[in-house]
DNA sequence: AGACATCTACGACAAACGTCGTTGACATCT
DNA sequence: AGATGTCAACGACGTTTGTCGTAGATGTCT
């Protein structure tokens, strides 16, 4: 059993950034926060049926106690992010996550702190585990 | 006219490869390569007609002098990087580059000779354009 | 009670994607 | 010439993804 989780599809992941950033959410409190966000509009159902997907593959948790069904994220983010990296890295970059990296830092420039953070985690990672 | 090309579909992105690290190509060529690298095997038709549309796309050139048409990439690969890059960045990571950087960092043990890379263009990043 | 809104469930649908088989033209080998 | 192999072209198909409309239950307001 336990079958891993299978990857969110495009339109599941931009459902799963609103459950991440608001934490638990109705469908229309999705709806919602896609319809500020998002450049095309969907409607309602739409977004019901994808949490509905959702809920059935595990993606997501739906609290069914009122009529009015709560859905609560079922994955992790950062660990969302690294498997989507991943696969990116895998299918683009020859498995090479440097040469990602290089092609991601030249994508926009990122703050000094930020930059400062990326330094942090450089060092970490040249003295870290071999 | 001159609509912009479209990005490349998974599969798609399979033969890019190829072509980008073994330049022009029969279908056979490209049949083979991917016979190695693929863990599923495909049939010759399929790269085929992949090929066909890619070329009609516009995502590779064909040349049709001989009976055996040869194909080569008409995407400059690292800008397919970036591109697939940027929409991962916009899909997960809420267009954060850096946070994007930190996570692939976490992905896998660069070399110290990569890390050295990625400190450069962060220097050059720093003092770069604002 | 009756009108109206809200919610879930479900079926249908179109487009995209990948896959494959078949066909007919062309080449090569004996 | 005839058998065999290679090639491009094309149509067909199943699956996935996203989309939406409709129906029926439940809640709310007057």
């Amino acid at each position: 059993m336990k079958s891993p989780l299978p990857q969110p599809t495009r339109a599941e992941l931009a459902i799963l950034r609103v459950l991440w950033k608001q934490g638990r959410c109705t469908v229309r409190q999705v709806h919602e926060a896609l319809r500020e966000t998002q450049e095309k509009d969907t409607v309602y159902t739409t977004v019901l049926k994808l949490l509905q997907n959702m809920a059935e593959k595990g993606l997501v948790r739906r609290d069914e106690r009122d009529r009015t069904h709560v859905y609560e994220a079922a994955l992790n983010e950062q660990k969302t992010q690294r498997d989507l990296l991943r696969d990116l890295m895998d299918r683009a970059f020859g498995g090479s996550s440097a040469s990602l990296v290089i092609q991601a830092l030249s994508l926009k420039r990122a703050t000094p702190e930020e930059l400062e953070e990326i330094r942090k985690l450089l060092d970490k990672n040249e003295g870290g585990r071999k």
